[in-house]
DNA sequence: CGCTTTAACTTTGTATTACAAAGTTTGCCC
DNA sequence: GGGCAAACTTTGTAATACAAAGTTAAAGCG
């Protein structure tokens, strides 16, 4: 049976899950990207980036080019705790299977 | 992109996914078996079958053998909302590894 | 220099809900 | 009846997702 409580709260959130995947496809995004990918709030979306930025998750880079541009990107602790999660998906799909 | 809208949030959370992936993987569990196995308060763990019996997505079966025993088991409409839910599951994981 | 616009962020309020702990019901066995 | 165990209900609390509105800062333009 997969490990259930390997399953990180802060990523296993329906929204912060998709802000995971999409930082893991991609070096990087920038706030309105994934704001209009994800079609959230930009409040509550700030939010969730600065609950995985916190957890070490998710690296801020904010640069002023023609506007202010904020960016996201995956640091290396937040792409192993994403591989772990995925890690115990993998095994519920399997057990789901069988 | 996974397409993460189909996240049934009943079936997402996480006690729920845990209950609804051991109900997948056998006809029929008793409440004793799941609540050793999960190891949540009876108080609980009631709470979430109900919730998911309510969405008619869980059957529930109540027999006098030695002691009382009730049982619960996946409904045909249950297996398919959880074959939805690991299907986005398995985007995911798709999505994760590329 | 004000004025407008846009990005990003903060604040506030609400509604949901997970979970534990304690109490209740029911029926068996002695 | 008394005790015990399964299953269920009630109650309280703490967390938190989310929206909406307000705030700040910078750029472009007259």
């Amino acid at each position: 049976m997969p490990d259930f409580d390997k399953l990180d709260r802060a990523i296993h959130e329906k929204s912060r899950l998709a802000i995971m995947t999409l930082l893991a496809s991609r070096v990087s995004w920038s706030f309105q990207d994934l704001k209009s990918e994800l079609k959230m709030s930009d409040g509550n979306l700030v939010t969730h980036l600065r609950t995985l930025h916190k957890l070490g998750f998710v690296a801020v880079t904010k640069a002023v080019l023609d506007r202010p541009q904020t960016s996201y990107a995956l640091t290396a602790k937040g792409r192993a705790a994403f591989k772990d999660y995925l890690h115990v998906l993998e095994q519920i799909v399997q057990a789901g299977k069988a």
